[in-house]
DNA sequence: CGGTTTCATCGTCGATGAACGATATATCCG
DNA sequence: CGGATATATCGTTCATCGACGATGAAACCG
């Protein structure tokens, strides 16, 4: 059982990524990666994620200067590269980080 | 007095970097970074110039599989963003990284 | 059941991106 | 000077992005 919290969005395990850093698959992956982030709003998305610890859903939308239909585009976006993890929660959907993601493009980067 | 080595493009004084990593002005600069980084051609660029430790000219295009405007181009988009420079060196042009926006974009990524 | 809420998807439109060939510019070499 | 080389820029074309409003689908509430 979890202790309180949303219940949605559990961490997954801890594994390390075995995959490389460099290579042809590698500058693809990061290609995808950087570009899912590279618009502002993204990055104002991601960092929400990170700031709530536990994973929060159409407040986002309340939070940014945009359409519903926009959010969503944008969220759809970082949930195709993986950033993100959208649950069906009842009703609404329920948004999280995907830390596995977030530090394989650290990785990624620190590679440079 | 330089050693031998190609002579431009020599790397700026080692200052730590103290603006901010969060809040919205490096929201737009991650993300101004990352869009630049997004694509990759422009990755394979970065990576070509992180490994000739110095700097490489116009053997870019003859690396890469595209006509030499298109390469142009997307040299412009990172120097742009200040990711690489580039020095007029006779009649070629010679490009290598920017180790502080480098930094700066790792930084960055890892406050996310 | 029927309305309400929450979100995703669709269709549209203007803006930007990516690629190319053609051309301009600047330097070097006869 | 005149040609060759290297690179940047321009103009064009097609594709993708970003934003919106409208609509659709699913779950809850009365």
């Amino acid at each position: 059982m979890k202790p309180a919290s949303p219940a949605c969005c559990p961490p997954p395990a801890d594994e390390p990524d075995l995959r490389p850093v460099q290579g042809d698959a590698a500058d693809e992956e990061l290609a995808a990666l950087t570009k899912a982030l590279g618009h502002p709003i993204r990055v104002q998305i991601v960092r929400l994620l990170t700031r709530r610890e536990s994973c929060i859903c159409g407040d986002i939308v309340k939070e940014l200067p945009l359409a519903q239909s926009t959010v969503s585009q944008h969220l759809k976006v970082l949930k195709e590269v993986g950033l993100i993890r959208g649950e069906i929660d009842g009703p609404r959907t329920c948004y999280c980080l995907e830390p596995r993601t977030l530090r394989r493009l650290k990785a990624l980067i620190g590679g440079l």
